[in-house]
RNA sequence: GCUCCGAUAGUGUAGCGGCCAAUCAUUUCGGCCUUUCGAGCCGAAGACUCGGGUUCAAAUCCCGAUCGGAGCACCA
């Protein structure tokens, strides 16, 4: 063995063939690269996966990211996908009842059906039988001792009073608790842990509190004031829902510490935990659930589907397909860095799907009108969908003016020849409030010769459209034909991807994607 | 402060002791093609946080520093 050492790589492997030439083999095999998400560890006994958020909005991005990861995991081993709403907290993070619904149709929407869908304000009777067994356990007691009293234990790692009762003292209080004689704030049902622990995160946590503010589904109401914590109601389910495996933010890592007590008076096997870091997207900042809902009563946003927003409303709205989402989101992984990333690598994703299939049009926002000397009146005939020529073409009759975006007008030199696209060329003759120019005689190949600019254009009787983007508001006049196009993401030549959302009055809405 | 994590091109990501003078995507820049500043094709640019150690061999293992993050709630 020190005579192999003191050689290099090169004579250690030759020396290898001659002693065992079947090791070298194996040194030999090329490792496959995984596409996509790496393999779930321990996925052979099946997989039950469930995503679990607070319905107190709609989802956002945030959200995308953990159903399609969860569902996708499921789908490839062929298991199952829960979507359960933890809405346990009735006042500081009060649900909306609007947003099961939406829940459930952005799972859909993107490619995520659910194989059940469990809420858990409809299982508190559940929660409090594990209650109450815990008790009997000996893992819970009742403790009144004020926030701050119990902060100064926990500090100190010593046990408060309420501790050292028992079984059938806390049993009673408990009762009291749910019976309604407890004032809210006066106590809580704490688990058992060790107030020793190194991390106090994890000393004697709470399980249970009581609230006074009702549930804002109206099936529940005021019906209950005993409210379970994350951490206790997620540690139940999650058994008893079967789960095999859970992915969730890195932020919750400590509650898995927590969780693990529950399954350890319960004799329970604990799921297989993934963590990843937080997202933050350069365009929209961190944004919480609750700031936007407040934004929005503000009026600083239309609704939950204004384009300026992160929701996956709003992006379905601006025409980002769910393959985009998917491809992009699977990329990404799994992974407990905290990524800073830009919605160009979505827009990217989008563009190569949404491209295959746009149509073109027409659009000029800001437009300037443009009087053409001795135009033929004619009709232009662009091709619909240029990479495929057997899609057809618009027509777009021309008389003697067309407008231009002003972007394209103010750049615009005295005499310059320029040609409109699909039309004709003209040249400039003054540029003034309407741009005066003429027609000239002469095909594509001098434009190409001389290098002019081809530039969009518009019939001045066109049609008004109205484009929302993540800035603002854009008006311009369109090519009629865009009308034919409502529901479909096309593309607006030299502007951008948007989808046509809608029309009224004659005024065309529609919802800017990206370039 | 205490308890945990993490660190690979501008941005993400793969790799987890010899296949790595490091993958893929996006980005940026050239060129071709095209009646779009879109798409496509070709090419180029660009990274293992730092310092020690272990080893014949370190992006990969160990220790320390730095930077970043999370938790320390009767929120999720």
């Amino acid at each position: 063995m020190d005579e192999v050492s003191k050689t290099g790589y090169r004579e250690w492997e030759s020396e290898l063939a001659t002693i065992a030439p079947e090791l070298l083999e194996e040194l030999g095999e090329k490792r496959e690269p995984e596409k996509g998400l790496p393999p779930l560890a321990g996925a052979e006994g099946g997989v039950t996966m469930r995503f679990a958020p607070n319905p107190n909005g709609p989802p956002t991005l945030g959200s995308a990211r953990g159903i399609i990861v969860n569902s996708e995991y499921v789908r490839r081993y062929n298991g199952r996908f829960i979507l359960r709403f933890d809405d346990t907290d009735p006042k500081t993070k009060p649900p909306l009842p609007d947003a099961y619904t939406w829940y459930l149709e952005d799972c859909r929407w993107l490619g995520a059906e659910p194989d059940e869908v469990i809420i858990a304000s409809d299982r508190l009777e559940i929660y409090y039988d594990h209650a109450r067994e815990l008790i009997e356990k000996g893992g819970g007691y009742v403790c009144s001792c004020s926030q701050s009293e119990f902060k100064e234990y926990r500090d100190k790692g010593e046990p408060c009073p309420h501790r050292e009762e028992s079984t059938g003292e806390n049993l009673d209080r408990w009762r009291e608790m749910l019976g309604g004689a407890v004032e809210a704030g006066r106590a809580v049902l704490r688990v058992k842990t060790d107030m020793g622990h190194r991390n106090p995160a994890i000393r004697d946590w709470v399980a249970f509190r009581i609230v006074d503010t009702p549930h804002p589904r109206p099936e529940i109401g005021d019906r209950y004031r005993v409210w379970p914590l994350l951490d206790f109601e997620s540690a139940v389910e999650d058994h008893l829902l079967k789960i095999t495996h859970i992915i969730r933010g890195k932020d919750l890592i400590d509650s898995e510490n927590r969780q693990r007590y529950i399954y350890r008076y319960f004799n329970w096997e604990y799921p297989r935990t993934l963590h990843w870091g937080r997202v933050k997207i350069h365009e929209f900042g961190r944004l919480s659930t609750s700031e936007i809902g407040a934004a929005i009563r503000r009026g600083r946003y239309t609704g939950w589907d204004d384009p300026r927003l992160p929701t996956i409303r709003s992006l379905r709205r601006r025409g980002i397909q769910r393959e985009a989402l998917r491809r992009f989101f699977i990329g990404l992984g799994v992974n407990e860095t905290d990524i800073e990333l830009s919605m160009e690598n979505i827009y990217g994703e989008n563009r190569k799907i949404v491209d295959r299939t746009a149509r073109r049009y027409f659009f000029t926002p800001n437009p300037v009108r443009v009087r053409i000397k001795d135009a033929p009146p004619t009709v232009a005939k662009p091709l619909l969908h240029p990479p495929e020529t057997r899609r057809g073409h618009r027509t777009i009759p021309v008389k003697n003016e067309v407008m231009i975006s002003r972007e394209d007008a103010e750049k615009l030199k005295n005499n310059e020849l320029l040609r409109l696209k699909d039309l004709y060329n003209i040249r400039i003759t003054k540029i003034n409030k309407v741009i005066e120019a003429e027609y000239t005689k002469g095909e594509i190949d001098i434009i190409r010769e001389k290098k002019c600019r081809i530039i969009h254009w518009a019939p001045p009787d066109g049609i008004r459209v109205e484009v929302l983007t993540v800035k603002g508001r854009e008006s311009g006049i369109g090519e009629p034909g865009i009308a034919e196009s409502i529901g479909r993401v096309v593309q607006f030549e030299r502007y951008g991807f948007v989808r046509i959302d809608s029309m009224k009055d004659g005024i065309v809405t529609a919802y800017f994607a990206h370039r």
